[in-house]
DNA sequence: TATTGTGAAAGGGTTCACAGCG
DNA sequence: CGCTGTGAACCCTTTCACAATA
């Protein structure tokens, strides 16, 4: 009673020319470690080495040097071979790749002591991220400056992001609250959410989420040591 | 010129009689997977659910069925065919799987906001994780109380540690203070460390990290966004 | 009948190993 | 000669599809 194996649908992916026609083929892996010799790339260019092998890049990251080869490769060529990777330009094309060549205004919602923390954070400016408004609903809070922004009532959250055409959103609000504040997020017009509340959000395919559950990475943490005794 | 593959050496992997012969082949996604599990069954349970299929289980998840069931059958078989699994079970099943059947005491060093926020996390109880110090070196933050652990002076930390047995560590301390904080850490005993600090840190293989890198988190967001003009 | 548990196939990311090239 | 860029092999994870079973 052996059957075929249905095939898949010819992958017709957006029946009005979508280009996502063939299929994306970038891993959400090689994102995360361009990002990571982006950090690297911008140490050597502050000590004005001018060029760097594949080998030295990945010198103190857990990645080999043939991974990080075709990493790039997925998007160009931009070494020289038998030389290495330029570094001043390496470093701008990961920046570009990754859309960091320009400014990223971002609201923060939630002004407890964890979106205080994230309101000055200064790893977010070095990389053009730019906080640009506090949302709380807690009167005590509103008025209030951290970092360089100030703390605004929620009831005027949606108009600002409008107005300033702001399309991604950190969520740091207790966990009842995330629902319904990540719905208005997008409501609104945002489409990437760097979430922290510990609850599980059910957004329209076209917005971009990542959440940071703490407790979940210290299970994971947990795991391995639960197997070494 | 075609050569042989190399064939890898016969896995002996610890010649003296370290049972991880059989390559632990449980993938960390897995593992990560369970713990949202265990978020579902929690609920499940408060509403008094006493069976649930793989099917409803996934019902709110980024996950299929089958997916479920395979990473449960790494475990056992805690299902009945043709009815699903035990809520209450399954629920202390997968804690114990996960390591968290038992209380897990937990070192924080950095009494920054970021620390502040972690010392009193909610989320961390529920999962059996007690903050049971807070280290930093300003002065001015020692003595005082943050949800109820009091901030002890950094030069204590080694001690405090040791007498109280414990693995587990956060570090939400600067950039510059990372790499000196996990050494000292690690030699007196911790073994697990949940990095919030923005630097990519070097240990010793038996020691297991998780960075959390709140910009790097914000660049794979808006790559994604880029992608879509 | 409904659903689990699981071989087998498919899918997709990583590594190998070397041709290509400066 | 050294290092990149890459086809092909390999390996790991997911998905399919169905036998087993309550």
């Amino acid at each position: 009673m052996l059957r075929e194996k249905q095939k898949p649908a010819p992958e017709i992916t957006g029946a009005y020319g979508d280009f996502q026609m063939k299929k994306n083929s970038i891993p959400e892996e090689t994102i995360r470690r361009l990002s990571l010799y982006l950090r690297i790339l911008m140490v050597l260019e502050r000590e004005k080495i001018p060029v760097i092998s594949s080998k030295r890049l990945v010198e103190h990251l857990p990645v080999t040097s043939a991974q990080a080869r075709r990493d790039l490769a997925y998007f160009g060529s931009f070494g020289k071979r038998g030389v290495g990777y330029p570094v001043t330009e390496l470093k701008s094309r990961i920046s570009g790749i990754l859309g960091l060549d320009r400014e990223w205004p971002v609201v923060l919602v939630g002004a407890g002591r964890l979106g205080q923390a994230l309101a000055d954070y200064k790893g977010f400016r070095r990389f053009g991220f730019h906080v640009r408004a506090v949302f709380d609903n807690n009167p005590r809070k509103i008025g209030r400056k951290f970092g360089t922004v100030t703390v605004r009532p929620v009831s005027t959250m949606e108009d600002f992001i409008r107005k300033h055409h702001i399309r991604v959103a950190a969520v740091a609000v207790p966990a009842s609250a995330a629902q319904e504040t990540v719905d208005r997020l997008v409501s609104c017009g945002v489409t990437a959410v760097l979430n922290f509340a510990p609850r599980y959000l059910e957004l329209p395919g076209h917005v971009h989420i990542k959440s940071v559950d703490m407790a979940m990475e210290l299970e994971s943490l947990v795991y391995h040591l639960k197997q070494e005794g």
